[in-house]
DNA sequence: CTCCCGATAT
DNA sequence: ATATCAGGAG
């Protein structure tokens, strides 16, 4: 059961590999603290629109302080059209008002401690860690590793975290960095939400819902 | 579970 | 018109 889909899980991963040599993350950012607040603006946004905003974001607000230093109303002008600008203005303020307090305005290390910031949870704490700091804390899973690990039958679980604690069982440490990135490139180019293209799909003969949503 | 929310593809 | 996009909090 469990070494089945283990010995499915290094082939998905062999084949990904082989189809996405130059998976990477796709938001832009030149420090860790810029891929916080880009990863805290993804949530239901595509990466592509978040970059856009981070232009312009990233060479008005340099430090923490000056996200807490500008008020609540202009900050959301500038991230307003990556949605949800209310719940994500007040986040990204409290997250650096904390960074400075409590952490020297550096992002900690440990998801424990960046767990504390505040409209940051495992998904958002993962892509830090992973990308800008190359620690293995766990497994990012957004809409695409959710989707994607359900179809391919690695996990019947429905809460990000769940399925999670799922993958960190079937891939190994050394991939949970990259992992996300290939099922994510695999997720926006074959395995869409909506139609997925399973005749052009690496994995169609591996994969227990071929042919499933066409 | 619901709510937050604009931009885009279909 | 509607589903979806590197989610998180109450």
């Amino acid at each position: 059961m469990i070494a089945d889909r283990k010995k499915r899980t290094a082939e998905i991963i062999k084949r990904l590999k082989m189809a996405y040599p130059d998976a990477h993350c796709a938001l832009n950012y030149t420090k860790p603290f810029e891929l916080l607040v880009a990863t805290i603006l993804s949530a239901q946004c595509t990466d592509e629109r978040v970059n856009i905003v981070t232009a312009d974001l990233f060479r008005k607000y340099r430090r923490p302080e000056d996200f807490v230093n500008v008020s609540q109303q202009e900050l959301e002008r500038d991230i307003h059209s990556t949605g949800f600008f209310r719940n994500k203005a007040k986040n990204i303020k409290a997250a650096s008002q904390r960074l400075i307090e409590v952490y020297g305005g550096e992002i900690p290390r440990t998801m424990e401690e960046i767990l504390t910031l505040g409209g940051v949870a495992r998904k958002t704490g993962n892509v830090v860690l992973g990308n800008a700091f190359g620690i293995a804390s766990g497994v990012v899973v957004d809409t695409h590793v959710s989707r994607l690990s359900q179809r391919l039958g690695l996990t019947e679980e429905k809460t990000p975290e769940k399925i999670e604690r799922d993958l960190q069982e079937l891939v190994p440490k050394k991939d949970w960095v990259m992992f996300p990135h290939w099922m994510i490139f695999h997720g926006r180019k074959i395995c869409n939400a909506r139609k997925p293209k399973c005749d052009e799909c690496v994995l169609a003969n591996i994969c227990p819902s071929f042919g499933l949503f066409s």
